[in-house]
DNA sequence: GGTTAGGGTTAG
């Protein structure tokens, strides 16, 4: 019978057959009827598998082991050697380590030969590889309780980790850092020749199982070192997603326990702010001169010299900043055009230096990757005015401080989902990036015009900004603070402050325009027209006209063959004076029904499934209403569209339309968050409930005019003129509100500009 | 049962 493995201390004890005993090591001897009888104990030894010259050249290994759970005045004869015989001293070799604690039992009791020699216990036992069971089971020990010298198996949370790299060896080395639920961080070397044997680990935050390693002092820590037989298994770190083990060991013994372990590790690091702060950041909130990891694909790359190679990466998020584009020749270009990217500031040229040029040469264009202390730079593109703003470029240079490097990501990889859906909302990118000129995104992503600035007509020291530029309408009359003194403060809190504007976010303005549903009180992006086409066209593969009892439909053919435009009315509105304010169209393009909205007051974009109406993916507007588009919340729309009801309304406007549909309507707001500087301080303050009377500005509105948009623009390249200094900028009267949030249990302190408008003349 | 590394920013 071979060696038997199982997972927990219970199921050891569960193994033993119940006509068998458990006997004490210390009350072996050699009258003792070894049937019936069983031992348990940890090997504290483990000897070499020997061919026995005196048996016929039979196989046997000895071992020691220790039994560990006596009371503390039992000193004498707690070890004893075993002997294993034949296939069994070699299964035992193989599946058994040292420091596992195992259950022997249908053994032979002999006379110890060594007795005199190593005093250990004058008997020993002999397992035959026909009749003796042996049941034995893995411990792991807690990261605190590790002693200098010994070989243990333990789990971990990774705290910092290198991917392998050539050591001035023969070997590849790992070096990484765990910790545990003890809280002692214990750091790691793994040397291996061959890189698919190191431990598989994509971020900070992993669970590791680390089998035979031995713990060693170094600098008075103690490190981890991998030892012959070692082996090494991880898991992600996200709560409750399933236990899946990366390893590319053959075979390796994973059970129930070890769900457990991983299970309570994740548990237990997720209330780890060390472990669960996390370096990943996505290109829309990368900032100059950050070191950062990145999460992306690869559209293309191109060979700059030996040293170093351009990869051409993209997350689906806009960058704010201007990103650098690096000019390659294109036949030098593996991969995809990223031209129609590039135009949206959608793509990320990434200089991949030195050691790392090996693991960049191997990628394909398509591969999700992840880099390591990413590091962003401003720099000057070659053809570039010197007033213009600097562009973003990344490098990832030479070296692997700080865990520096980069490496694939199976595409299956949990933390890989989220990214490949942002993705895929821009599948259309290249056919159709057309369909974004003179959209909102266009309009706003275009630079500022420059501000000509009086500084050379100024003083030194401060310049005289003028009278602020806001206005406070509230009719408390508390005392100016400082920034500093606010910061002190105990909320809740109202007060008066007098700021200037270091920076402010988002910087591409469009995104200042948000959806947000007045419910459940989710906030989201407008989306982007790419995403808008994607529902429509995807709305017209089922190109059946729909025929609803409800509707007068007519319909025509487009200019694609094969695809028919329908416009239906509601039959109770026929002969109405309202019968022309609410058509549902089908069957067109997002530019279509673009053209038609201005002649028609409201047109409700549908689809039909299986012959009856229904409304587009909540993705698209449900509502075209002159320039202006609606959306509704997904999480809140009941969608009651299979019988709508549309009598009795006088006027149909998107609340109207709205109610009737069963949708419910988001609302569009204005988001912006400030960095307010007094030279005291600094403080971040939102600026959003009271967001459209400070530009005096309604977001509905804006979301469907570039005057207003370009009004927006304007008052903040007051506010905040491009280039210049902190003392350029015109002072701010603001009333603040100081309050908290529940963030996570903790009391987070937020500031909100309220009663505060700009200054018009 | 040997050696490597033993975290802490490039400098393009």
């Amino acid at each position: 019978m071979p060696v038997q493995k199982v997972n927990d201390s219970s199921d050891l004890d569960a193994k033993v057959p119940s006509h068998l005993q458990r006997t004490s090591i210390t009350n072996l001897t050699m009258t003792s009827d070894p049937s019936h009888r069983c031992v348990k104990a940890t090997v504290v030894h483990k000897g070499p598998v020997i061919s026995c010259a005196q048996k016929d050249g039979i196989e046997m290994l000895r071992a020691e082991i220790k039994e560990e759970d006596l009371p503390q005045s039992t000193t004498e004869h707690t070890s004893i050697n075993v002997i294993f015989f034949g296939t069994l001293a070699k299964d035992f070799s193989e599946s058994v380590r040292q420091g596992d604690v195992v259950l022997l039992a249908d053994f032979t009791i002999r006379k110890s030969p060594s007795f005199l020699r190593d005093k250990l216990h004058p008997c020993q036992l002999e397992m035959d590889g026909k009749d003796a069971c042996v049941y034995a089971k893995y411990t792991y020990v807690p990261l605190n309780m590790l002693k200098h010298k010994t070989v243990v198996n333990v789990y971990g949370v990774v705290t910092f980790f290198k991917l392998p790299f050539p050591s001035k060896g023969s070997d590849y080395c790992s070096t990484l850092k765990i910790t545990d639920q003890s809280d002692v961080k214990v750091s790691c070397n793994i040397f291996s020749k061959k890189l698919e044997d190191h431990p598989v680990i994509f971020r900070v935050g992993d669970i590791i199982r680390l089998h035979r390693f031995k713990a060693d002092m170094f600098n008075d820590s103690m490190t981890l070192l991998n030892t012959y037989g070692w082996s090494a298994v991880t898991f992600d770190g996200i709560t409750d997603s399933p236990v899946a083990p990366r390893t590319s060991s053959k075979s390796f013994h994973f059970g129930e326990s070890d769900k457990n372990t991983v299970q309570e590790l994740r548990q237990w690091a997720a209330g780890q702010s060390l472990i669960s702060s996390d370096p990943t950041v996505s290109l829309s909130s990368v900032h100059p001169g950050m070191y950062f990891d990145l999460t992306c694909q690869l559209l293309a790359k191109a060979v700059m010299d030996s040293r170093c190679i351009l990869l051409k990466v993209w997350d689906g998020t806009k960058c704010e900043h201007p990103l650098l584009n690096v000019a390659v020749a294109s036949d030098a270009l593996e991969g995809e055009s990223t031209v129609a990217k590039d135009r949206m500031n959608l793509t990320a040229n990434v200089l991949v230096y030195d050691n790392h040029v090996e693991a960049a040469q191997d990628l394909k264009p398509g591969t999700f990757l992840r880099f390591y202390n990413l590091h962003s730079l401003l720099q000057k593109a070659p053809d570039q005015q010197p007033e213009q703003p600097e562009h973003l470029s990344f490098h990832l240079h030479g070296g692997t401080t700080y865990g520096r490097g980069l490496r694939s990501l199976p595409a299956e990889s949990p933390d890989l989902q989220s990214l490949k859906s942002v993705l895929e909302n821009h599948v259309d990118l290249d056919e159709h990036d057309d369909i974004n000129d003179g959209t909102l995104l266009e309009i706003w992503y275009t630079p500022p015009e420059a501000v000509v600035l009086p500084n050379d007509e100024e003083p030194d020291g401060e310049a005289d900004t003028g009278p602020p530029y806001t206005v406070r309408t509230c009719e408390h009359n508390t005392q100016q603070l400082t920034l500093a003194q606010v910061k002190r403060s105990t909320p809740p809190l109202s007060c008066h402050v007098r700021a200037r504007v270091k920076k402010y976010h988002p910087q591409q303005l469009y995104q200042c325009l948000k959806l947000f549903c007045s419910k459940c009180k989710t906030m989201k992006d407008v989306p982007d027209d790419s995403a808008v086409a994607k529902v429509f066209r995807d709305s017209g593969r089922d190109n059946q006209p729909c025929d609803e009892q409800w509707a007068a439909t007519s319909s025509a053919s487009s200019r694609e063959p094969g695809r028919t435009i329908s416009m239906h009315i509601s039959r109770d509105m026929v002969g109405e004076s309202t019968h022309m304010q609410l058509i549902f169209i089908e069957g067109t393009t997002l530019d279509e029904i673009c053209v038609l909205s201005r002649d028609y007051k409201n047109l409700v974009p549908v689809r039909s499934e299986n012959g009856r109406m229904t409304l587009m993916d909540l993705t698209a507007p449900f509502l075209f209403s002159g320039d202006k588009r609606y959306y509704g919340c997904k999480r809140c729309s009941l969608n009651t569209f299979e019988n709508p009801v549309f009598t009795g309304v006088e006027t149909w406007d998107e609340q109207a339309v709205a109610e009737a549909l069963g949708v419910q309507l988001m609302q569009y707001r204005l988001l912006i968050q400030f960095e307010l500087d007094d030279r005291t301080d600094t403080l971040e303050a939102l600026l959003w409930e009271n967001a459209e009377k400070f530009f005096h500005v309604s977001a509905v509105d804006a979301s469907g005019s570039q005057d207003l948009q370009d009004k927006i623009q304007t008052i903040m390249d007051t506010i905040q003129p491009p280039e210049s200094s902190l003392e350029e900028r015109p002072w701010l009267d603001i009333c603040l509100s100081v309050y908290t949030v529940k963030d996570d249990d903790i009391n987070k302190v937020c500031f909100q500009i309220t009663n505060t408008e700009i200054r018009e003349e």
